[in-house]
DNA sequence: GGAGCGCTGTATCGTATGTTACGTATTTTG
DNA sequence: CAAAATACGTAACATACGATACAGCGCTCC
């Protein structure tokens, strides 16, 4: 079976005349970058003719010029999304034997590859600066990650609030909602459209909105000030949330240092009351 | 030094207006697979519009959009001429930035370590071959890890109860527990007395426990029938979940797949109820 | 509450890009 | 060695792509 265009070329590269050969294996040394560039590019260094570049990608099986260069496109963007593939070969540090952990362990990694410190520590110090309120809020199955982040927030400052129950519920709590506070929302595959409606409410309210999503990006993106996308693929009949869950253990360990000061004497005045 | 596009963005993305950042967003979401395809095709994956996309490439300093594509070309064939840079800088020398992030895939990786595959299939099958009913009930902190699972496993399979709110509710649900039962509790320090308290009631009217706690061991090991230790220190204030937050979606893949015959049908059944 | 500014989308434009037709060169075959 | 077939490049073409002008809108700041 040929899954990708370099075996593609490999095997048919025997049978192409001169000109095309060269484009091929122009393109082979390189691979696949020349072949994303422009007609005119890749036929320069090739040292061949555009049309001869055509003809090649013809030969190959495509229609036109853009469906080859979006079949290389996808091939890249299969290698890059996941890591396991690459070190698959070489059971590398892995070799753990578990392939749940072992993708659970690359969507982390992946997940905070796509995501700067600068951007969590811009949405920490906004949690921080508690200027308002901040409501917590989550879909069918990510609802405990906002409950488990609200837990631990709301040990550290006031006017921390998750929302539960009925969305009719929650559309009460608009009422209290304002530019000044933060609404965190957990939203992955598949989006739940109880959310979409509220985030839009919250949203027009000038709620500020921080979402936790896939990497597919849920649509409350629209209204989000920041959002974080997490990797979620895992050979299983289940998405994994694992990724979300560090970057919010992550996300709370930054706030309570950023409010370490006023937090501490908070966390002793609680235990006291215990 | 900003070295690549994503650092550029997140550097900048603080000082975008609404639109340029949901272009923003959307590329690091995927990156850098989008920013290679059209202006047409970039704007309407991110929902806005094609001038949009242009003032966003501009604003990261690009004269056109070719540039900002080759940039982003440069980039790819950087990263995947030299596989050796990708994987020797992050892994080892935990060169992704994060110290937390490094702790929590230690914790992962020592937390399998010390958890045998059989193990995992022995809890698994006992929650899958459904002859009683389960419940679930979690500590302060990691009661949403319980909710998680319970959200799961309910799906698959009935008779499957999380345990909510206050301590007096969970002891009137003792009279419904038997022997046929299971109880999964997640505890970790500091272990609290009303969990040890219930776990023990719950153990002489024989129900089997499956104990989630940390390596030092919730006191409700003693009636536990498996004990599941993960691993929790992390450089933060807090305690990390995240490793008995990954075992417990792999005991939820295993459960689905023991039940896969039967599950497979209740799934379809309830999407149809949707 | 009103004026000014900045952001965003619609519609239009110019152009670079992929495509095709055709003539010339090169190789192959009888 | 001649004649035909195939391959290749030049040049003209059409399309789709990126770029821009402009108007509507919301937002902030007096």
């Amino acid at each position: 079976m040929i899954s990708n265009i370099a075996e593609l070329i490999a095997d048919r590269i025997g049978t192409m005349p001169a000109g095309e050969r060269r484009a091929a294996q122009t393109l082979i040394a390189s691979y696949p970058m020349i072949g994303l560039k422009t007609v005119a590019e890749f036929s320069a260094a090739a040292g061949v003719s555009s049309p001869t570049i055509l003809r090649f990608v013809a030969r190959l099986g495509f229609q036109n010029y853009p469906e080859f260069q979006s079949s290389l496109q996808d091939e890249l963007a299969a290698q890059l999304q996941s890591p396991a593939t690459r070190t698959l070969n070489p059971p590398s540090p892995g070799g753990t034997g578990s392939p749940m952990l072992e993708a659970t362990l690359d969507n982390m990694r992946e997940t905070f590859r796509h995501l700067s410190d600068k951007q969590l520590a811009d949405i920490a110090t906004r949690l921080a600066e508690r200027r308002g309120k901040t409501f917590l809020i989550g879909g069918r199955f990510t609802d405990p990650l906002a409950r488990y982040m609200a837990a631990h927030l709301a040990v550290i400052q006031p006017d921390v609030f998750h929302l539960a129950g009925q969305e009719s519920m929650w559309r009460d709590r608009l009422i209290d909602m304002g530019k000044r506070d933060v609404l965190v929302i957990f939203d992955i595959r598949r989006y739940q459209d109880s959310l979409v409606r509220f985030a839009e409410k919250a949203h027009q309210r000038g709620v500020q909105i921080v979402l936790f999503t896939d990497q597919w990006l849920s649509p409350i993106a629209r209204f989000a000030r920041h959002v974080i996308a997490g990797r979620t693929a895992v050979p299983s009949a289940w998405d994994s949330s694992a990724a979300l869950f560090v970057v919010a253990e992550t996300l709370i360990g930054a706030v309570t240092r950023q409010l370490e000061a006023d937090g501490a004497r908070r966390i002793r005045e609680m235990e006291g009351l215990r």
